[in-house]
DNA sequence: ATAGGCCTTCCAATGATGGCAAGGTCAAGA
DNA sequence: TCTTGACCTTGCCATCATTGGAAGGCCTAT
């Protein structure tokens, strides 16, 4: 199998197959008498675990771990149990981060009337410093 | 000021601000007699603003545009409120999508009895493919 | 005078990916 | 057999925002 039906058949781009092995993700590929690359049903398997990982975020690092973990057949599930949660808080830390920007700018994009006339509490917040939101909020509730 | 003090007092590192004027997002510093940068409260106010910006997680190129709108005068707030709309619609995106790698993690987390044998369903998901939350659904409920 | 803490510029790296260019190879059709 | 188009190869550059380091100049206090 040449590398773009391995692409094809793992989701994973020629480019970042290439890639993979060039940082030694995977190992290097096999190669025909005029340096093409080939690979097998497995190696495509392995592809398509990395692609897969990928999808739930597990940055290259972590999938590396992954990889050896499906190789070592005396693994335990607890350790991968393991990355797993600890990929499921770094979600849940960058949702509640990214949440927390989303509920900010709605409150200024709530007071902002979004007309012709160029006063905009966003633009005041947004000048004003880092503690603006609590600031803003107790005017407004003083007012 | 020096950098170093417009960086304490603006939270930009000095690093940054030197990138900031290299690429254009603000105007060149004002410099000393030995060329050291000189920065007046203005120049920190709009680091500020910068700062802030990225702090709800506004790209430098977006930065750019509301930076324009804070100078002029004869803005529209609507402008503003646009760009704040987007930038929320953004966060959303991104939210629902990590929110659903977490579930289907969680989903496979839960699967997984996390001891000392290697059995792992969440290996097994990773290895068989992009359908596979569904297919274990299904399975699950199937049985 | 010297130490250390600033400042300057330039260069490099991060992580994962896409893009482009120049050149070799293969398969199918004329 | 020659050509064409689709594939492969390597290598370099770009992204985005940020950090780090090296090499060298300046300023202040001891």
């Amino acid at each position: 199998m040449n590398i773009g039906e391995a692409a094809k058949a793992s989701g994973v781009s020629a480019k970042m197959i290439r890639y993979y092995e060039s940082t030694g993700l995977i190992p290097t590929a096999g190669r025909t008498g005029v340096g093409y690359r080939v690979y097998s049903d497995t190696e495509v398997q392995m592809l398509r675990f990395i692609r897969r990982s990928r999808d739930l975020g597990f940055p290259v690092e972590k999938i590396e771990e992954l990889l050896a973990l499906w190789r070592d057949r005396s693994r335990h599930s607890a350790d991968v149990k393991r990355l797993a949660q600890e990929q499921i808080e770094g979600l849940q830390r960058k949702i509640i981060e990214m949440q927390a920007m989303k509920e900010t700018l709605q409150h200024l994009a709530d007071a902002c009337c979004g007309d012709m006339r160029p006063d905009c509490p966003i633009l005041v917040d947004l000048g004003s410093g880092p503690n603006s939101i609590k600031d803003h909020a107790l005017t407004r509730f003083g007012q």
